[in-house]
RNA sequence: GCUCAGAUGGUGGAACUGGUAGACACGCAGGACUUAAAAUCCUGUUCCCGUUAAAGGAGUGCGGGUUCGAUUCCCGCUCUGAGUACCA
């Protein structure tokens, strides 16, 4: 039979979901492989040809993996809740969950006949409620939890409770509010419950607190940083801007020093790394304090000092002026009556600029001085107040000490506002520029004169200290994730409200499910969609009986709460699920404790890098707090991972000609001819060109106007423009995988895919090559096929060539896979294919090998061939991996290049026995060479055994 | 601006620790088979000069350097892509 891709594939596909071919065990003698996919959202396009490429490579190493003899869970999903199925119910009325639903059907038809080695049993959804189910409850396990900093680790909140009635808040090192309050023990036992509980929500891991958050009117929602791109939203495009509000915020920061360690316990790209570096964004240096002058205007201010963050403290004698943003709270009221104006005046200008305008105008100097002074620490002089809006609200604390000789910003806005430029340093050079330089010794800095940078920071610092007027510190740029989002298709949060005061619902009581509404909008009064919801109340006394406290069930009219009516954002269940996959029908756990010690962590995860600073981040974070916990056991929940590339769309271009008039004609132009005609450009479906030419009669059939299309053709075809882009449909330059299925097969695609290139690299996609990859395959079949195609393998001795042929495959898959170039196995199964179909190799001793090593990457067509050689169907997938033997491929003589001055003329064949100095000698006494040489004596030969010999005239 | 990644034929790419640059494939050209097409097979294909299948020369973004020898290492630059942005 010929190679009938269709069948094969179908019926292998057919045979691994009946006989669950692919179902990973919880118990093995083997040893663990976790293999994980970045899960997708089940969007309404469905696949691209770019979705599936990091699947194609992560299911090849799985495969891979069976085959060397371990246990591989490879599982799949889909991150289910999300905001397009939401936009999409707003504008339809058509409920989430039956958009996402059918979207996830279309996936998984996609996905099957790629024949993907996934284990469908362990499926996870996070829009389900078995799944946020447990979502939820790890909400809650960070809502009874603080960090405490001497243990350097989230502890149950009982454990801060105990030490209040045991001590108060001394000796509490708690990463918190700041604005805690000190008590003696006696005094917290006396607090009312309500008092008490909102103290304690200053320093649950999870909390409430009114913060300025990224608001988008058209979204109706709340925006993470990073979904906020330029100040607009990253999904849509809509203007964002600042509001404050009560939400939920996740203590990230508590975990900031710990996510910036582990990074380097990690194997992950060195990028990917370094994006997480600069957003956790640790700066060490020195916070300071600074007196604020007390004129009379100022008699009714509460706060004594300014504080302000500095890398620089080194610097503080060059201090001519202190910069506090727009927004500071301070400057209201240190600003002095004839300064008011001006104050106001520039305040109302910059709240006007958007974030954009701030951004694009880096270059002119702006800001106003308040008319207030604060006294320098370390000498006692006068520095002036000013605001401007280069210093950010947001980081350190929205004030700055402006030291212009070394800071290239101060020493603008000093030139600008006609400020002293102080030289700290002796080498300093401050013509022109600032000078930040660190060498050189202090002038003009007191007791620091004559001091290096090093001494210099330590004196200053420990003056500081002793003064009370500062002292080291760490800062970080990374800020506490707000968690709550106002919108329906998220994980209901299970916290009600008594008053103000936000409580836990019932464990029992779990999931909370999310509840119909009448319109996924918000409400009139701005409440999140989840408002509507027609009697949704929590009455904790109605709840069943809890077994393990052992209370009793009270039955009847119990009070009825408001829950709250926020949602969780995108990236809550995402940030757990690859736990959920070890013990996906776990009914008691998020997974067991059994389960999670045996899989322990993933050893390979695959995805995209735009995770970097969102999901990757938010993964560790909640990784390192359930292990704080004792959930799970490792520190680190992804211990190698791999960016694959992006697929950009290639889409293809027609010319028509443009009259005189300026109108578009009938009539398209092939691109080489478009020079001396007026033509304007045309996207034109991908799908009807090949090799960029047009098939024209498709063309006329594509859309009914160009039924009478005319064509200037060159050499009688005609060549189609081509341009990069992103893959889209607006740019007809789609290529769905179904399409290519259907043509070639999924083994010819799997391979295509990786034969592109390597795949850590962003390339756009070209149907142009697939051909040979169909090809090779063909001629695979053919291998095993006589010229009427019947099915002949032979049983006699393979020959020494046929051996070398197959271990050089062998070894070179090996080295392949472990290193992610699948590209290069690609290459070398072709040269495998054409070598043994060159020999004419038939012989089942090599076959049968080849098709173990093939099945990783082609496993339909290597499935069907070894049931044709006679094995068990479906035992393929765990076959033993071939042994490699060097001996196969030991030669016994090299061609040597011979060069002359490094470069290449001949070569010669020389014994691998001959040792360098007779390989000179027989070299240098060739006839050939010889002629070369042209009577002159090499000055030098040098000789490098099996490689090559140069010859230095 | 800063950080990171990259640049090799007409195209995708290969060359793993410095050792024959262009593997493998696409495309293109020519040929075989065929009434024709598809499929298949064969030959050629980095560029320049040139021919009897000669013999040369240049060549991995640009300019230097180290080395017997550099796509690979070092220095300086150009361009492309990604991330980030007044971070004190």
């Amino acid at each position: 039979m010929d190679y009938q891709f269709k069948d094969i594939e179908q019926k292998w596909q057919q045979f691994w979901a009946d006989h669950q071919t692919f179902k990973a065990d919880n118990n093995s003698a083997k040893p663990k492989y976790y293999v994980l996919d970045m899960f997708p959202y089940p969007s309404g396009a469905g696949l691209h040809v770019g979705h599936p490429l990091g699947y194609i490579a992560s299911d090849i190493f799985a495969r891979y993996k069976r085959l060397k003899g371990y246990n591989v869970l490879h599982p799949m999903g889909y991150d289910s809740f999300g905001l397009p199925a939401e936009q999409y119910a707003i504008q339809t009325g058509q409920h989430p969950a039956v958009t996402t639903e059918a979207n996830i059907a279309t996936y998984r038809r996609q996905l099957d006949q790629l024949g993907f080695s996934f284990d469908w049993s362990r499926e996870v959804r996070t829009s389900s409620p078995d799944f946020y189910k447990w979502t939820q409850w790890i909400f809650m396990q960070l809502f009874n939890s603080w960090y405490n900093k001497a243990a350097d680790k989230a502890e149950p909140i009982g454990k801060l409770v105990a030490h209040f009635e045991q001590n108060g808040s001394a000796g509490v090192d708690a990463v918190c509010d700041e604005e805690v309050a000190a008590f003696t023990a006696n005094e917290w036992k006396a607090f009312p419950n309500e008092e008490q509980q909102a103290e304690l929500l200053k320093y649950r891991m999870t909390y409430l607190r009114e913060s300025t958050v990224n608001w988008c009117a058209a979204l109706g929602t709340v925006l993470a940083n990073d979904e906020v791109k330029d100040g607009f939203s990253e999904r849509g495009g809509y203007p964002v801007e600042q509001k404050k509000m009560m939400q939920w915020s996740m203590r990230i920061t508590a975990y900031a020093e710990r996510l910036l360690q582990g990074l380097n316990t990690i194997d992950w790209p060195e990028p990917l790394k370094e994006m997480q570096r600069n957003w956790i964004g640790k700066s060490i240096g020195a916070s300071v304090k600074f007196p604020i002058e007390r004129a009379a205007h100022l008699s009714q201010l509460s706060t004594q000092d300014i504080e302000v963050f500095t890398t620089r403290v080194d610097t503080i004698f060059g201090v001519t002026f202190l910069v506090l943003a727009p927004e500071h709270e301070l400057v209201p009221a240190l600003t002095t009556p004839d300064q008011k104006a001006a104050i106001d005046t520039y305040i109302a200008q910059s709240k006007k600029k958007s974030e954009l305008d701030r951004m694009a105008d880096t270059k002119t100097v702006s800001g106003a001085f308040t008319g207030s002074y604060v006294i320098n620490p370390v000498n006692g002089e006068m520095v002036p107040i000013f605001i401007a809006d280069y210093v950010l609200a947001g980081y350190g604390t929205g004030a700055v000490m402006a030291v212009p000789s070394g800071d290239q910003r101060d020493y603008l806005f000093a030139k600008h506002f006609n400020l002293p430029i102080l030289p700290i340093i002796d080498i300093q050079n401050i013509e022109t520029e600032a000078d930040p330089t660190k060498e050189g010794k202090y002038i003009n800095s007191g007791f620091m004169n004559g001091l290096a940078y090093k001494e210099a920071t330590a004196k200053v610092i420990t003056f500081l200290e002793e003064k009370g007027a500062g002292k080291a510190k760490i800062n970080f740029r990374m800020r506490d994730a707000i968690f709550g989002r106002q919108r329906y298709w998220g994980e209901p949060v299970p916290v009600y409200f008594k008053g103000d005061l936000p409580y836990l619902i019932d464990e029992k009581d779990l999931p909370v499910v999310l509840p119909e509404v009448d319109k996924y909008l918000p409400t009139e009064s701005g409440e999140p969609p989840l408002a509507r919801a027609k009697d949704w109340k929590y009455r904790p006394d109605q709840s069943a009986p809890c077994k393990s406290r052992g209370g009793e069930s009270k039955q009847g009219a119990g009070v009825a709460y408001q829950y709250e009516h926020s949602t969780m954002p995108g990236w809550a269940g995402s940030s757990w699920y690859w736990y959920r996959y070890m013990d996906a029908h776990n009914d008691q756990e998020f997974a067991s404790r059994k389960t999670i010690e045996y899989w322990k962590d993933v050893d390979l995860y695959i995805g995209g890098s735009e995770h970097a600073t969102g999901h990757l981040l938010y993964s560790r974070f909640w990784n390192k707090f359930l292990k704080d916990l004792g959930l799970v056991v490792e520190e680190e929940p992804f211990k190698k991972l791999i960016n694959q590339g992006h697929i950009q769309g290639r889409s293809n271009l027609v010319y028509r000609l443009i009259d005189e008039m300026g109108r578009g004609t009938n009539t398209f132009v092939s691109h080489g001819l478009i020079k001396p005609y007026k033509t304007s450009p045309l996207h034109v479906d991908v799908n009807i060109i090949e090799n960029d030419i047009l098939d024209i009669n498709k063309f006329k059939s594509w859309r009914e106007d160009f039924k009478d299309a005319e064509f200037i053709l060159e050499n009688g075809k005609y060549i189609c423009g081509v341009e990069i882009e992103k893959m889209s449909k607006s740019k007809y330059n789609v290529v769905n995988p179904d399409d290519l299925v259907a043509r070639y097969g999924a083994d010819t695609l799997r391979m295509y895919e990786m034969f592109l290139g390597p795949l850590e690299q962003s390339k756009p996609w070209n149907t142009n090559g697939i051909e040979g990859v169909f090809k090779f395959l063909r001629k695979f079949w053919k291998l095993f096929h006589d010229e009427q195609l019947n099915f002949r393998v032979a049983d006699d001795a393979p020959t020494k060539a046929e051996l070398k042929s197959l271990h050089k495959i062998i070894r070179k898959v090996e080295e392949d896979v472990e290193r992610f170039s699948f590209n290069t196995s690609v290459s070398s199964f072709m040269i495998a294919v054409n070598e043994l179909t060159d020999l004419k190799c038939n012989k089942r001793a090599i076959l049968q090998d080849l098709v173990v090593v093939l099945s990783a990457y082609a496993p339909h067509i290597c499935e069907e061939l070894w049931v044709l050689l006679g094995n068990q169907p479906g035992t393929l997938s765990y076959a033993p991996y071939p042994k490699f033997n060097a001996e196969y491929l030991v030669e016994d003589e090299f061609a040597y290049p011979i060069s002359f001055n490094g470069k290449t003329k001949m070569n010669l064949n020389i014994s691998l026995t001959l040792e360098p100095s007779a390989i000179e000698n027989f070299v240098v006494n060739n006839t050939e060479v010889q002629k070369y040489l042209d009577g002159k004596t090499p000055k030098k030969v040098i000789v490098v055994k099996g490689r090559i010999v140069n010859i230095v005239l």
